[in-house]
This record gives C-alpha cells, sequence and structure tokens, in this order.
DNA sequence: CATGAATGAGACTTCATTCAT
DNA sequence: TATGAATGAAGTCTCATTCAT
C-alpha cells in the first residue's frame, strides 16, 4: 500500500516485449495483433487496453529504443575527448544492443525504416536527430583539427550510420547467431573503416 | 495473327511501371491490386494474366533492377584498372540509377532490400552477389597493394555499400526531389569517404 | 456502518441519470457502458454492481418512466369530469415531462420503441395500457355522448398518442431548445386538433 | 448479345431485397452483414462490391422509399381537388406500401425515422419535405375554406402522419398480419379523425 | 461499495485471387 | 487478351461483461 505495485507483472511491458519477439519473428505486416497477445500469454483485448492500434505498438517501441540511442550519442559525445572515441563509443554501444538483444534491432533497423515510408513519417524528425549529433562530432573534429575537412560533416554521418546499420543487417539476414568475438571484431572495424578508409 | 504484337503497347510493361509508381507512393503492404490496375489503366483481371501474384509483381521488378545492377558492377570491374575507379563506376551508375527512375529505388531498397523476413529472403543469395562483386574489387586492391590490408573485403563492401544506400534513402524521405548538383556531389563523395576515411 | 447512508449520494442514480444523458446524446447503441460510467463519474466496474447489463439500465429508465406515466394518466382520467379535460391532462403532463427532462423523453421516444423491436418485447404489453387507458376514456366518453361513435376508441388513443410523439419527435430532431410559450401552444393544438379536427 | 443483360439477376438488387427482410427481421444494429449475404444467397465479400458499408445499405433503401413516398405526395396533391381527398390518397399510398411489403415500412420506420441521433439526422431534410407537402395541401384548404384555421398547418401534418405512422407502429408490433379489410379499415379512418376529429 | 485491469467472442471491412463472359 | 463481378478467408478493433483486489 505503501509503494506502487512494483512486484505486479506490469503486462504493458509484457506486451511489449513480446511484440519485439513477433515483429523480429515473424515481421510487423504479416504478424496477427493475435500473436502478440498470445506470445505476451494475455487476452487479446487487453493489447488494446493499452495500445490503441497495432501500429502505436511499433510506435512505441520505436520511441523507447531511440530515445535510449540519442541519449548514448549524447553520453559518448560528452565523455569521451577525442571524436574518434566518441565514434567507438556509439558504435560500441549500438553493436551492444545488437548483442544484448538482436530481435529489438532487427524491428528497429527493418521494420521502422519500411513504416517511415507510411505511417511513421513522426519518426523522422528524431532519427535525423541521431544523424545530425554524430555530424556535429565530426564537425567539431575537423574544427579541431583531428578529420580533414574534405567529407563534409553531415555525409560523414551517413557513412558512419551507413556502415552500422549494413553490419546489423547482415547478422539479421545470417541466420546463426553472433558471437562475443565477432561483436567486437565489428566494433573495432567499424571505427577502423570510418577514420582510416580504404586507400593505404 | 499473323505477326507478334511489336507496335501494341506492351500491357505486361504497363503494369510493371505502374507497379513502381504505386509501390513508391503507398508502400508494398498498404497498397492493393486494385491500385496497380487503376494506375496503368487496365481492368482489374490483366494484372492475374501477367502476373501470378501481387508478390511476383515486386519480385520481378526486383529481378530486372537487380540483373541491371550486377550487370554495371561486373561493367564497372572490366572496364577500370584501378579499384578507386571501379567503385567510382559502381557509385556513379545506382546514383544515376535514382536519377532517372527514384521510384524504382525507393521500391528496391525499401520494399526489398530491408525486408528481411519475408520479402528479401528470397533474393537474398542475388543481393549477396553485388556484395561479393564489390568485395572482390576490394581484395584484389589490397593483393596489388592499392588499399591496405586491414579491413577485410566483404567489410569493405558493406561500408561501400551502406554508404550509398544510407544517401538514397535520405533522398528518398525527403520530399523534394535531388537536382543534377547533388547527385554529383553524392558521387564523389562515396567515393572519396570509402578510400580516404575521415582521419587526416 | 451504523445507519443506512441516506445522505450519501445515490450512485445508483447517479449512473441512472448519466445514462439517459448519454443515450440521448450517442444513442443506445452507439454509446459504451464505459461512457455512461465516465458521465457518472464512477468507475466502470460499478455500473455492473447495480446492473446487470447494458440493456437492463434502459429497461428501468423506461419502467421508471413508464410508471409515472400510467399514473398521470390515471390520475387525469380520475381528476377531470370531461373527457376533454381528461385528455387535456395527460398531454399536459407529457409536454411538461418534455420541458423538464427532453433527454429522458427523447431516450424512451428513440430508443425504447427501437428496442421494441429486439429486446423490449416485454415492454409491449405495458405501453399497450397507457393506449388503453386512453382508450377507456374515449370509449365512456362516446357513450356519454360528449364523442361522436364514429371513431372506435383504440383507433382514438392512436391518433392522440401518435400527435403527442410526433410533437415531441419534432422537438427532438431539431437542434434549439423548445420555450415554455411553444410548450403551452403544443398542449393547447394537441387537444383541439385531437377533439374537433380539421374540417369546419 | 444485343440487349444489355435484363435478364441477368441484379445481385445488387438482390441484396437489397434481403436486407429489406433482414433488418425488419433481426434489426438493423443486431444483424450482421453476413446475414444478409446469407438472405441473399450471395458471397459475403459482394455487399461490399456494392455498398461501402452497412449503413450505406440503409441509406439506399430509404432514399428509394422516400423518393417513393415524395413522389406519391406530389400526385396525389396534383390528382385530387379535394383536401380530404389528397389526404386520403396519401393514407391510402402508406397503407397499400404497408400491406405490398411490411418489411419495408417496418424498416423505414423503426431504423430511419426514429434514429434521431445517428441515422435519421442525415435524412432529416427530405423526411421534412413530405411533412412541408402535407402542410401544403392543408394551407391551401385553410385558405380555400374547406378546413378551419385554428390548427396551423405544420401541425397538422404533425397530427396527420402521427397517426399514419402510429397504425403502422401498431400493426408491426403485433405478431399477426393485417388482412385487406383491416387495411381498408385504416385507410378510412385516418381520415375521417384526421378530418373530423373526435367531438361531436 | 468501489475500482479498473482482464477477458474473448464477434463485428465490420478489406482485398488477394478466381472465373465466367 | 481483356473485363470486372464474385468469392471468402483473414485481420483489426470494439466492447459487454467478469473478476481479483
Amino acid at each position: 500500500m505503501a509503494a506502487p505495485n512494483q512486484s505486479a507483472i506490469d503486462k504493458r511491458r509484457v506486451i511489449l516485449d513480446a511484440a519485439v519477439r513477433v515483429f523480429a519473428r515473424q515481421g510487423f505486416h504479416t504478424c496477427r495483433v493475435s500473436d502478440i497477445a498470445d506470445e505476451a500469454g494475455v487476452a487479446y483485448g487487453l493489447v488494446y487496453h493499452y495500445f490503441s492500434s497495432k501500429d502505436q505498438i511499433l510506435d512505441t517501441l520505436f520511441q523507447e529504443r531511440w530515445d535510449a540511442m540519442l541519449a548514448a550519442i549524447a553520453e559518448a559525445d560528452a565523455q569521451h575527448p577525442s571524436a574518434r572515441d566518441k565514434l567507438q563509443a556509439i558504435a560500441d554501444f549500438i553493436i551492444d544492443s545488437y548483442g544484448y538483444d538482436p530481435d529489438m534491432m532487427k524491428v528497429i533497423i527493418v521494420e521502422v525504416t519500411r513504416a517511415a515510408n507510411t505511417f511513421g513519417r513522426t519518426h523522422l524528425a528524431r532519427i535525423r536527430e541521431a544523424y545530425d549529433q554524430i555530424a556535429g562530432i565530426v564537425d567539431r573534429a575537423q574544427a579541431g583539427g583531428a578529420f580533414r575537412g574534405e567529407i563534409d560533416p553531415p555525409f560523414a554521418a551517413l557513412a558512419f550510420y551507413g556502415l552500422v546499420e549494413q553490419v546489423l543487417t547482415r547478422w539479421i539476414f545470417e541466420s546463426e547467431p553472433v558471437d562475443e568475438q565477432e561483436l567486437e571484431r565489428a566494433k573495432r572495424l567499424i571505427v577502423e573503416m570510418t577514420c582510416l578508409g580504404l586507400e593505404r
């Protein structure tokens, strides 16, 4: 009676977590709301008690995840002095996120991008924020002389994030789970590739 | 009855072209087969005379486009001696493809490449071929000493294609059309970024 | 725990009154039980503490109102000697009821009649009682010579009640509230029309 | 091949006719679209090929019927010189309509005319036209001296139509079908009551 | 008495696909 | 080749009702 029921199972959370698994497994368009309810072990109608539509579940998932992403980027920017270390921290965060919850990352990458085309127009601005923060890091590194000035920062952000996303996409399409060693190798190569390029 | 009607409007082509516009505008899952028929100006049933299903229309679109893509990569590899020029030719081809038919590229990227669960699965092997060809280019450049050996070729292919796709994705979700100058700038920066990296 | 809470707000009454407003505003079929609870300012489940179903709320409303109606008719019949005055008293009661609580009358007229078709079969006998009482008034007036005998009493009851209902229906459909003067005019005309007819 | 398929069964018509029976039997809100499809003997989806919603079926039914009603009133007004004969012709038309297709009249009265909140609202203006035409008949009869001037015409229209509707409503809620003799009696009494009133 | 989370049957509507002409 | 009516499975969402607290 003193504390709000912390021990009680938060059904909303249960549904959200189940949705991640179902979206990852079957895809947003292919799965049914009943699949989510079944996966969560709750009654059909309860999904609509907490969410107004199937779309809103995906929306919520994206928002939660993207908030964490933006926070991590800000944190990376604040913690590290060198641009390379900042990018490394961001890459680490995203790659570790995949290691921790590959389903969630699959949903974010596969479904939200697709959805941005139709109902997710709202999220575009939020997604852009991440790019802008990364571009800011590059911009300041160029000003400070650590990065060369030929590549304009927004473009550099595309390259960095594009590589990260491509790595995740590759993992997503592969059937086998990714081991710790592969995660570490990816973290290192992403930053190496971004900072040094291919040419000797 | 005598000659094969070459002059007659190729309805199959008309339907395919209409599908590109409709898929780009509404998304594959959101549009109806009747939308395609309407856009093409043909009767509902005719779509099913030429295609066995809605999926098959997208399949056909992807195959046509990806064949062209693979041919262009092979051509780029054959025509140019330096790895950098090869990559430039590939980037040029893809960027120009977008300039020529942005709807088509939008469909390929949004509806096929990202459709990990449902659609993309089918075409995975074919998509992989493109990566492998690019990786091959890098591999040979490393062997020849033009590229440094720290980045393994498949990973480099991810970086290159990831950047290209990211640029297109940005354009896709922007409302305004992209002008010629922007196309040229992108072509240059993609190769510059890939080959030289950010660090000075 | 000691005294029966007379001063306590009678939640059952609150719910019933709220239901009248909600049914009037949205219609019985269109509104949700939660709308009633919201309007009443009580918890969802409390509605089901006092009523076994949504139907039963409408039932209760009808019964309360129709009891009053039958009592008023009996009273009118008892108080006045002339048939015309009896009819006038009945018309006055119904019209004044509308003036006092138009929502309630709207519900009775619009929803119960509709409902009679489906679940309200029960109320038909009770509704018939009102007609029968009015017919009885006419019958005795014909026997006493005040009314001419050409119209059989049950039919006359239809004409009288039909006119009253039609007047209310008109008001119900109109958006603007009805003023006192209009109420009085209707009372007068209803009886005039019923007793004297149109022809000179 | 010459004539447009006149002999072909008009499925739209079949669905409409089936809807009348189903709405009359179960009520608009209580029946399912599948009930209509079953009653019509067509596939579920065909209902939606011809009508955009369940509501629109009822709309269509009302419009068809009310057009006939307005035409009949206009015809009655044009054909007969005396106001009493005009009213008689109108009463005849409505009563005969019930005799011919009681289900249709039940639907119009129970589901549309009384559906103040939701449905009727849309058709209000059209319904009003009928009242206005009847009021016009009364108005001219008063001007010509055939009717006395104490009752204002719109009010007289309420009385006339109210009685007709009340008679039909009575029949609707009685279980037994109405015989020819009863129809004729009603026609006569409606006009008699309206024109002469109850008092001697 | 009071609360509102939980249940799940059921309705409407959509739309890919088929088929008779 | 071409048409569009016809089919019916399937999915989303609603909401009356129950129940644990």
